[in-house]
DNA sequence: CTTTTATTTTAGGCAAAGCTAAAAATTATC
DNA sequence: GATAATTTTTAGCTTTGCCTAAAATAAAAG
């Protein structure tokens, strides 16, 4: 049970980001972890000597099961402490991301799983992504975006992609939150921006919105 | 608002466990942080250019103000870390300290503030050690010796000293606990020994036990 | 199928943090 | 006060992780 580098794990955490199983290449994992490509080439290869990557010169990075399986216990964690963040201590779900970027890297399957058990064995994070079970296993991905829907329907809020801060400082003003249902009013045929009803009135999303918005049928 | 290196702030930390505001020898400090004078040597000399310390080559090593803020702010963070894994997530009091020792380096005031809300402000950590608050200001260090009372004295149990886990295994065999209170009912002249009485009994703490153990007058 | 463009790797540096071994300074001893 | 023992510093090396600039390779365009 060797333990890794932050710099390591962030690797590892942005080829899963990127390529989940398959091949990354050495420009867009650059671009993720914010560094230059040749820093890049040297890191890889420091992973593949731990058997954490497999890499092909001027081909592509890939993963290795130990390297998904480290890939997805950090999600966990930071998914984890996302968590603990706003339900626990009322952090808004916008301000969390960046907290669970350092917290993720503690180190002790005890800690996690009792932080597991703290928040009552939750399946989702509070953007509505799956939380990885212990064993790797990925519960669903939730819902589809608003503007998969037809009008008419009843629709309850899922999840959400982390869009930026703009895009979550518009979520809060239009009071929009995880759990929230309404009805989908209209859904426009010249720009795709749909309406959605609800008890106290109804509003306009545009379609960039409701592109970063996800629903079930309720 | 600078931020600090895990190894830095590992230095501070050492140098205000071992000098408090006084002066450290390398050697001392070198101890402390495992690692080899030489080493030391160069750690302080980047302390010094940010600030944190004063060095007078072969003299010893001195926390500057910044410094001493630094350490307590450090220190305010790995008991506040410490009390919430013992009261929120159940672990025992001797398992939590390594923990601590990772999260004391997540860096967020909001995160800190917050915690410091959720755990219902204490100002004492799960051994008894003060918190220090936000300001840098420290709360009263608790208690006396066990050996120091008289016999027949009603004391109550406020803080133990990290003497190891052997000692943290005997606290828990003996049932010992922060809050307990007991009755002093002997006080060995031959070899300082303490007899303590509670309502299910007595039983004999050996002189090393008692020095570890601090209470005050209930 | 060349030539141009874009991507990736190599080569050479730098800073943080550690190490060992040798030199220098301090402290203790006779 | 000179010498021996201890402590500290210097010098030189290592690894991680990042950088820039140049060389090599692959992909795109003509
Ligand atoms: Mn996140
Ligand atoms: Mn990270
Ligand atoms: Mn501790
Ligand atoms: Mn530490």
């Amino acid at each position: 049970m060797k333990t890794h580098t932050e710099s390591e794990e962030n690797y590892i955490k942005a080829l899963y980001h990127l390529g989940g199983e398959q091949p990354v290449s050495n420009g867009d994992l650059a671009q993720r972890v914010g560094a230059k490509g040749s820093s890049v080439t040297q890191a890889v290869k420091r992973l593949g000597q731990k058997d954490l990557v497999n890499v092909v010169p001027y081909k592509g990075v890939q993963l290795t099961p130990k390297g998904i399986r480290l890939a997805k216990s950090i999600l966990r964690k930071h998914r984890l402490w996302e968590t603990f963040l706003v339900d626990k201590l009322g952090f808004g779900w916008d301000e969390v991301h960046p907290l669970a970027e350092q917290l993720e890297h503690i180190q002790s399957e005890e800690l996690v799983d009792r932080l597991f058990q703290f928040l009552g064995s939750p399946k989702h994070d509070p953007h509505g992504d799956p939380i990885p079970e212990r064993d790797g296993q990925m519960p669903p991905v939730l819902g589809q975006p608003i503007g998969a829907f037809t009008a008419g329907a009843e629709i309850r809020i899922v999840r959400v992609e982390d869009a930026g801060s703009e895009f979550f400082d518009q979520l809060d003003t239009m009071n929009i939150n995880l759990g929230n249902t309404y009805e989908i009013r209209t859904i426009s045929a010249f720009d795709a921006s749909v309406e959605l009803g609800s008890p106290t009135g109804s509003f306009w999303l545009s379609q960039s919105m409701c592109a970063n918005i996800y629903a079930v049928q309720s």
